[in-house]
DNA sequence: GCCGATGGTAGAACAGGTTCTCGTTTCGGG
DNA sequence: CCCGAAACGAGAACCTGTTCTACCATCGGC
């Protein structure tokens, strides 16, 4: 094996290929979802060879998952700068959530494909998702500040596990989009709502350690 | 299109097509993961030919979550014969969760490649996956008898999606088997333990919970 | 000014899931 | 007994993600 542009790209030339791609990936999947992302359809319109996506990203998955995280990126972005609105922290928690569903709503076959790429095998995409992941969690994180750090933090990997599973299956056209916001508004009141309660009664609650305790990697 | 078995199979023969190609799978599965079980090994394994394979199942994915159901109703009927140990609900749920994950891990390479299986677009799989949560759902239903049946189906739906996702992450080799079981505990806890809480404070007319038993399906 | 390494391109080749062709078998009704 | 439809088998063909081959361009160091 050469060289693959490593960690940050070298050249502003691998900089600009690297953001070709990216966009033919969001503009093929925007207008056919997956399946029109193909990666001779890629190369031709970003103007990059075959061989030389590879070398950029380990797979077609890991080049939809890369998108990914640049939306999610965005997404949080905006989230920072018009807080979430809601009385209490379970409402605030679902108008975040929500928010994320009706972006998705708006290129749904776009949105389909990235979350289909991310539920993929492949070493690349790995790295996306964990980059997916903390984007989304980062979300959260503010709206809990009141909760015990360790429930704060089970909640949000619930959260999460919720958020990516009724994705999935949204994506993989066994659920509708506006059964995705149900599922989401009720994992984030039957998490939130009895905390909020017991909050007002007593101070600590008792939380799974997050640190191993059984075998660890 | 001609006319696929229809409904329930027609001959024995056909049957016993089905059986045998469902059983290489779990065969090639078993040995090498996803990626063994080619069509054309099933095909040759199962002494069926490759176009009659897709007479019985839609995809290689289909066959495969055809196979997950199997794998579902039998860990469904052994834990209705054994009851799941524990004092308080959560730790009840937590024991068959984790009994369900030790049977993954006796099989790994299979497991991971059933579970993948049924993270595929393709209207076969969808059959087979409301299957497969229907037996997750009726093993956790028996434990939660004493919550609010409107409660009880929220925690439900949500330790669904915890299963799913901590798997999928785990079959596509970003999470390690204890981590799995981790995922699932700290889900179980955060979902149940709370509305335990809050049901000795609020109705403390019940005072022990009677120790679960089995409804068989 | 030359040189090897790095990274690119075009396009063929490969792999495995899926589909197609075509001949054969099975089977129920006339 | 005969016929046509449905199902099957064998294998080629097709599609698309991925890899390989051969060749070209650029660039920092000598």
């Amino acid at each position: 094996m050469t060289t693959p542009p490593r960690g940050e790209d070298g050249s502003p030339e691998q900089a600009e290929r690297r953001r070709r791609l990216v966009e033919a990936a969001f503009r093929l999947g925007a207008e056919g979802g997956y399946e029109a992302v193909q990666m001779r359809s890629v190369s031709e319109s970003a103007n990059v060879a075959m061989a030389t996506i590879y070398r950029y990203f380990s797979s077609k998955d890991h080049l939809l998952a890369a998108a990914m995280t640049e939306w999610t990126d965005q997404l949080r972005s905006v989230v920072a700068k018009v807080p979430p609105r809601g009385d209490t922290a379970a409402d605030r928690m679902v108008d975040v959530l929500q928010r994320a569903t009706r972006a998705m709503e708006r290129q749904p076959k776009l949105a389909a494909a990235l979350v289909r790429a991310l539920s993929s095998p492949d070493a690349g995409v790995r790295d996306s998702g964990v980059a997916v992941s903390q984007h989304i969690a980062e979300m959260g994180d503010v709206i809990l500040v009141r909760l015990d750090p360790a429930v704060r933090a089970d909640i949000l990997a619930v959260l999460e596990h919720v958020w990516y599973s009724a994705l999935v299956t949204w994506a993989n056209g066994r659920r509708d989009i506006s059964s995705v916001r149900t599922e989401l508004e009720r994992a984030a009141r039957v998490l939130i709502e009895p905390r909020e309660a017991q909050e007002m009664e007593t101070t600590s609650t008792r939380s799974v350690a997050p640190t191993g305790d059984v075998n660890s990697t």
